[in-house]
DNA sequence: CTTGCCGCTGACGTCAACGTCAGGTTTTAG
DNA sequence: CTAAAACCTGACGTTGACGTCAGCGGCAAG
């Protein structure tokens, strides 16, 4: 595959794979004129490190732990470090969680007319309807 | 309050505080001289800013859905906005658990020793001690 | 041969939420 | 009174993941 082909499967800028090709996290091989071939993993690839930039993962990081995934081995660092990260995640899940809330609060208290400080209601028709 | 108090407070910068003055997200009174001067409800609106800051929203998006939460009232078209920020973190939420999922998966993978592909242990000596 | 699309390599531009520095005033502690 | 700490207003710097533009090469169709 070419590398506007990837781009397209995957939804991203062909501007973004070379990117991810200069920061170490997706390989090519090149046609003798220089031009890009990917594998058919690329794809699948280019939409796990997606994945990982959305969840705030830098190109350092992800860099750091894509070799353990192409392996299918770890050591003792990356254990932790993806350890790190998915915990990192988690708390991102509950801060996100609790906005949501928060919102959800905020949406409640002004989608409901306030009784008691209602000054869209004339006076005399306090209390019609709940 | 002071600048720095609120800050401390708020476990933010003093500059991130005068940011959202500038971006409208924050009122101060100020003294003859000329420094800031906050109400109580200062910190916590600072902590809601924060986490709506780390839900992905824009200083803009904020702008325009805090005089709401100040007034308590919504028009048509902030509570349109609350909803659709709402359903965005509600996708982020869905999107990262899912990414949490895939990095479950990894953490597996790579931690379970692979039998059937185990290069690491040598050949005639399977099992010794490190 | 030419047209046109795709790809290539630099290299500068962008955007947001601050960080940081300069240079000056004010407030506080002793 | 004096020194330190805190505050002020500009205004430029930073960072990351690309966007965008310039200028060029290659190659299949007509």
């Amino acid at each position: 595959m070419r590398i506007g082909d990837v781009a397209a499967l995957a939804a991203v800028s062909v501007r973004a794979l070379r990117y991810y090709e200069e920061q170490g996290l997706l390989a090519s091989s090149r046609s003798p004129s220089g031009q890009r071939h990917y594998a058919q993993g690329a794809v699948e690839r280019v939409k796990l490190i997606q994945s990982l930039y959305g969840a705030g993962l830098s190109s350092r990081t992800i860099a750091d732990l894509l070799p353990c995934v192409d392996a299918q081995v770890s050591t003792p660092e990356s254990r932790a470090l993806l350890a790190a990260e998915r915990d990192r995640i988690d708390r991102q899940i509950a801060e996100l969680t609790r906005t949501r809330a928060k919102l959800d609060a905020i949406i409640e208290q002004t989608s409901r007319p306030n009784p008691h400080c209602d000054y869209t209601t004339e006076p005399g028709r306090v209390e019609a309807s709940t």
